[in-house]
DNA sequence: TATTGTTATACTCTATAACTATA
DNA sequence: TATAGTTATAGAGTATAACAATA
């Protein structure tokens, strides 16, 4: 609305609303990775509204669904966390009786986590709206665009 | 090394470094997001290790840099943080005398935020090793695929 | 009435270190 | 010796609510 015209020199008053200057930024691209990873995240945190869980937890469940019998080094290791961040995660979830852990058949020390039914049919339940969400939020973004997002951040996070 | 085959169903041990199915994951843009940005934290970090600032502050001492005169909700603004988070980031960046909070000429209760030279020599040193590093972290996409990744996150954090 | 900077406070996320039981 | 799960603990980062000064 009442942008100020640009005048970087001195110390002219910038409005809270003005558009700011950030040329070339170096840490441009960190800066664009947080706001963007808030914006989907605020976006599925719309659908997960009343469904008591975070978009974070969505992720998890998914991640169990696919992998049943993984064990929480394994998750950790998915997610980019430490193990012992895991355990309070898992604990929510088991709680919640989304997730379950049981005694792994092939090493004592481990838990093979799976989803409970209701942590199954959650997710079922959940998967198509957060899709349209993430369509919705992404719309300017073509299929193919989405695609290739994905795949650049992999290569830049994997 | 020992990564067992793909058995996703009943209880198969998955161990910690064996490759996970993650489908079509609504989540994974959010979780592609978060990896990535790590990656980029931890690489700009290694550039500043030893300058006691953390690639947040650096951001931050470029917004002012290229917004000399910014108030302190405005950078929230800028930044997508309260106001009231701002209050810490100037205080330590105003301690380590590379930012200064003068009174602005035309509200008086808002603080002109500008870098002081030995911000702004810090900044300079700092640019080329950060843009560098960048591109050593995103060795794998083409200068074209940079562009491209910041337009798409622009587009969906923006 | 609304906004700026500030403080007090609390919450989330995450990591490190140390322990135990297993491998 | 090394790894899985756990606990205790601490550190970022951030938000909310309230306040004084100012708009």
């Amino acid at each position: 609305m009442s942008a100020p015209e640009d005048t970087p020199s001195s110390h002219a008053q910038l409005s809270r609303r003005a558009k700011l200057q950030n040329g070339l930024l170096p840490g441009f691209l960190g800066s664009a990775l947080r706001r963007a990873e808030r914006a989907v995240f605020r976006a599925i945190q719309r659908v997960l509204e009343n469904s008591n869980i975070t978009p974070g937890e969505l992720g998890i469940l998914l991640l169990i669904l696919e992998n049943e019998g993984l064990n929480q080094a394994g998750l950790g290791n998915a997610i980019g966390s430490d193990r012992s961040s895991v355990v309070g995660l898992i604990d929510r979830l088991e709680h919640a009786s989304l997730v379950r852990r049981e005694p792994s058949l092939l090493d004592r020390r481990s838990h093979a986590l799976s989803l409970t039914p209701q942590g199954a049919a959650l997710v079922k339940r959940l998967l198509p709206k957060v899709a349209a969400q993430e369509r919705s939020l992404a719309s300017r973004l073509t299929q193919a665009e989405q695609q290739q997002l994905i795949e650049l951040l992999g290569r830049i996070g994997g």
